[in-house]
DNA sequence: AAAGCGGGGTG
DNA sequence: CACCCAGCTTT
């Protein structure tokens, strides 16, 4: 299977920026990291922006945290952004500035799992590793267990497999790291796989078993967003992002009718360093809320 | 093992 | 409207 998969490669890869020649192994963590959970065409030209203000962790390190929490800007999930630039003052200090080519030490750094310490080792420094993605995780599923999407949470077995299909030597390994995830990405989508265009459609026990559905359909439980605390805390930081200064209790109020869920809310972005609560001088008045400096 | 954590594009 | 996206951290 891998053989004609990393021809199709060859073909097919995508031109994106972190792969191109001049890019920084600490360039490819941003990279993965804004990736987490977000499109590629949503961090395309965030990262390109962001990593032409803040080229090295040095530069992040310096850096205000509400100028990073306001590049961060919409890709979502915004802790990814304080645990970055925790990320980058640690390679600073631990590291001198550059990041480590050793898988537990990458997975030490804070915002840093399974996924991202190999996707840095392969797609940064050319090394071997287990880069076991969503996209991954479904190419296997099918072309191998012939199952039409893996389980809701990933496996102990889903590892081994995907150990015993990385190629023995670092470069070979790394490209297959990135074939396996574009084919996922490309050809082998979630919604609609285009089989028809695909390098394996023959070896493939989904489409030999008829392209059966999801073993897994009634386990899964799509994430509900409209009313939950991550939409209201979405909110308070759209607010604090576009704010220029401190902005009054009143101002934040006003993005959400429940009080008490915006309470907590708040309470949780405190207690997570993504807002600043500065209280007022005089008892009588309320506090304001900023981005942390 | 499961829950919490944003936001937007797509069928 | 449901589902999905180069996951991580905490419980």
């Amino acid at each position: 299977m891998r053989d004609p998969v990393l021809a199709w490669f060859d073909a097919h890869a995508r031109d994106l920026p972190w792969r191109a020649p001049g890019r920084t192994p600490w360039g490819v963590l941003v990279s993965e990291v804004m990736l987490q959970q977000t499109p590629v065409v949503r961090v395309e030209p965030a990262w390109c922006a962001w990593m032409a203000r803040w080229p090295g962790p040095a530069d992040l390190a310096a850096a205000p945290t509400g100028d990073v929490l306001r590049a961060w800007d919409r890709l979502g999930y915004p802790r990814r952004a304080l645990r970055l630039q925790e990320c980058a003052r640690a390679v600073v200090e631990r590291h001198g500035g550059r990041l480590p080519a050793d898988e537990a030490r990458l997975l030490a750094l804070p915002g840093v799992g399974a996924y991202t310490a190999a996707a840095v080792l392969a797609f940064a420094f050319g090394r071997r590793s287990v880069v076991l993605d969503t996209n991954v995780r479904r190419v296997l599923a099918r072309t191998v267990a012939g199952e039409a999407l893996p389980a809701p949470t990933q496996t102990v077995a889903e590892t081994r497999l995907a150990a015993a299909y990385v190629p023995d030597d670092d470069a070979t390994a790394a490209r297959w790291a990135a074939a396996s995830m574009e084919l996922g990405a490309l050809v082998c989508t979630a919604r609609s796989p285009r089989c028809d265009a695909c390098p394996v459609r023959d070896v493939c026990r989904w489409v030999a078993a008829g392209r059966p559905g999801d073993l897994h359909a009634h386990r899964r439980r799509t994430q509900a967003f409209t009313g939950t605390d991550r939409q209201v805390r979405g909110r308070v930081m759209a607010l604090l992002r576009e704010a220029l200064g401190p902005v009054p209790a009143s101002a934040v109020d006003a993005v959400w009718p429940d009080p008490a869920q915006l309470a907590r809310c708040l309470d949780a972005l405190v207690a997570d360093g993504l807002v600043v609560r500065v209280e007022a001088a005089s008892v009588d008045d309320a506090p304001t809320y900023r981005l942390p400096h």
